[in-house]
Formats: C-alpha cells, structure tokens, sequence
DNA sequence: TAATAAAGTGAATTGCGATTCATTTTATAA
DNA sequence: TTATAAAATGAATCGCAATTCACTTTATTA
C-alpha cells in the first residue's frame, strides 16, 4: 500500500472547496445561479470543470450550501444582537438593526439571497421561504411578548410582523437592486421609527 | 387564387390565442413557468407543441404578454378605484384596497407575478421589478403631496412608500404562498391602520 | 369539386449546460 | 525510486426542453 491523505493535503482540499464556494458566490452576485455554467464557475475559482464534482455532487448541493452558510450566519449574528438587550422594542430593533449590518458587509451574498430568489428548484426556494418565515416567526414572538404587556393594541400580531419584516424586506432589496436608498443605514432609521409607530407602540 | 383568411378564422383565432394564454396562466401557477414545458403547455391548451408557434414567437414573448397584460390590468384597477377620491390617505387606501382585491380575484395570476418571481431572463425580471417600482413611485407620490400639505412627517418619504408597499407585498407573498393570513380582506384593514400609523399621520 | 393557401400536427433536430470518465498529474509510503 | 492511490483535468457524453419542419387537415374560392 501507498497512499493515506495526510493533514496537509486536507487542509489544501478544505481550502479549495472555501475557494470554490467564494468563486461561487461571486458570479452567481454578478450572473445569477441560473445563469452561470459549472464551465464558468470552475473557470473563476480556477479549476477544471471536472474537478467541481470532487467537492460538491451538483449544482444543487452547492447552491443549498451557500444559503446555509447565509442563514446560519444571519441567524447567529441576530441572536448576538439581540442577546445585548431585554426589553421587546430594543430587541426587535436590534434583531433588524442585526441584519442591516449583515447585509450591507455581504452585499454580494445578499443579492444571491434576496435579489436573485430563484426558483431554481423546489428545495432552493423553499428554504429561501423558510428563511424569511423564520424571520417573521422570531418578530412575532416579540411582538406578543410586548402585547402581553399591553405595549402593542390587540391588532392580528402575525400580520404585523409580515408587515414589519416586508418593509424591511423591500427596502433592502431596493438598495441591493437600484441603489435606492443610497444610504441603508439612514433609512434604517427611518424605517425603525416607521414600523415602530405602525406597531403602535 | 384561393383562401383569404375570413372574419370567422380570425375570431376563432383570436378564440384560441386567448385560450392559450389562459392555459399558461394555469401551468404557469401550478408548475412554474421555467417548470413547465411547452410540450405541457400544448397539453393544457389542447394543441400541438407546434402550434404553439404560429402564436408566440417564443416561450418568452408569451410570458411577456401574460406579465404585460396583468400589469395593465392592475393599473387600470388601480386608477378607477383611486378616481373616487381626493383626499391623499383615501386614494393610497383605495389603491392598495384595488391591490388586495384584483390579487383575491385573480389569485393564480397574483402567484406567477409575485410568487415564482422567477429570474427567469433579465428581460422577464425587468418587468417585475418595473412593476413593483410604479407602485412605489405612485406611492410616493402621494406622500409627498400629504407632505406638502404637512399632514406627515419630514422624513424621507421614499424609504416610507418602500415600506409602505413592502408590508402589503410580503402579507400578499404569504397569503399566496402558505394561506396565512387566512382572510386576505381583514388582514388588509390590519395592514392599513398599521401603515396609517406608521406614515406617521 | 378541384385547386390552393392557411392552420395544425408531432416527431425530429438543435442547442445548451450538467455530468461523466479515460487520462494525466501529484502525493504518499515502502 | 518506484508502486500506488488520490486528485485534477477537460473533452466527450447525456439529457432535456425549445424550436423546426415535412407532412396532414381544414377552409376558401373559382
């Protein structure tokens, strides 16, 4: 016998299939998922198209990697966030606050995440949904935690927090998409105290 | 010579075109458009994969007729129902009430526009997105007139229209999507008060 | 009713991109 | 240094769906 992958040769795999995933997540920002061959993607992370299918089995198993990753950074960064405070309001504005950070340091992820909403394939799309389901399932329990103590009138709490996250939504996408607004952290601002007032603190 | 196409051809043409598209419509929101063939679509529409080509040059011009005809038939309804105002809280009402209802009466439409979101083509995606930005502009639009007449406050009244327009579009993409919430008319009147408030009245 | 043109048909073609695989290169260990 | 297994390569294959086209059917008119 001769050959066993030592650790050095698994820390160059490892490395390389980070950078097939950074390569990744570039052109799919500048193309889309669709729009871009394994040719091209191979051709960026600079490797031989054949060589994908040593790191990843398909397409598919790629691009579910790269939202995971997202949503697991997302996740973990809002619950740091909102870790810092206790009361409802500052957490839900901390919670968003969280994700405007994270956006704006991953523009190109997000636009992968948010602009590009491919419906790809069934289990792609449904977890891009499950994300921003997760999203609204989190702003409605602090918004019933705030109705249990009489903070919030006794308006439909899921519909409000759609409401709350939409608004957010939209306006990142814009930013993502058109640019518009220019600035995302002052209009997060703006819509903070929005989506406050609508709550009807 | 012999064979002039007769008034009666011409209408039984009409006839089927229009029953094509209807059929798309169909395949379109229970597949996707992407998900479904053309050999389907002909299934469907109870024509030959062929024939399908003697009316749409391709599967992309039919696309951008049916995306073409929903955006004018939102607009028209928008328009009418704003029509029966003046004051600038009713006519944002009475656009987003003309929104929920042509959305409740043409449910299957509602999900190839705003569900499949499909990046499909740049060309398709334009579209949506040029739609989803008239709606923010007329928004806005109205803002900024209850603005100068210093009905709200100074902020910017971009950032408001996106949320404005947000909060209904992400209720709309989950009534669609998972049924939730329920009663799409209630919600909107939960949805009104709570941008009513948020806007800052 | 015969000649002709339009309309319709669906199997065959085409094109494109994901995946495979025979071959080459690189790393390991005796 | 050599035998062997892992890793990499990229041209060839494969599959799928859009589009075409040779042929059939239907409608019109002389």
């Amino acid at each position: 016998m001769a050959y066993r992958q030592t650790n050095r040769v698994k820390e160059k795999l490892d490395l390389r299939k980070k950078e097939i995933i950074k390569a990744a997540r570039e052109v799919f920002a500048e193309n889309s998922y669709q729009g871009t061959s394994i040719k091209a993607l191979a051709k960026k992370a600079k490797i031989a198209t054949g060589t994908f299918y040593l790191y990843f089995s398909n397409k598919d198993a790629l691009i579910n990697m790269i939202v995971d990753e997202m949503f697991q950074e997302l996740l973990k960064s809002i619950k740091n966030e909102r870790a810092k405070f206790t009361d409802g309001f500052d957490k839900l504005k901390a919670s968003m606050e969280a994700c405007i950070k994270l956006f704006i340091k991953e523009k190109n992820m997000a636009k992968i995440l948010l602009v590009q909403v491919p419906s790809v394939n069934n289990a792609f799309n449904a977890k891009l949904v499950e994300i921003e389901n997760e999203l609204i399932k989190l702003t409605k329990e602090d918004l019933d935690e705030l109705k249990s103590q009489g903070r919030l009138p006794g308006e439909d709490t899921l519909v409000s927090a759609m409401a709350f996250v939409g608004s957010f939504h939209q306006v990142i996408i814009n930013w993502l998409r058109e640019g518009k607004p220019e600035n995302l952290e002052e209009a997060f601002e703006t819509l903070m105290k929005y989506n406050i007032r609508g709550l009807g603190k």
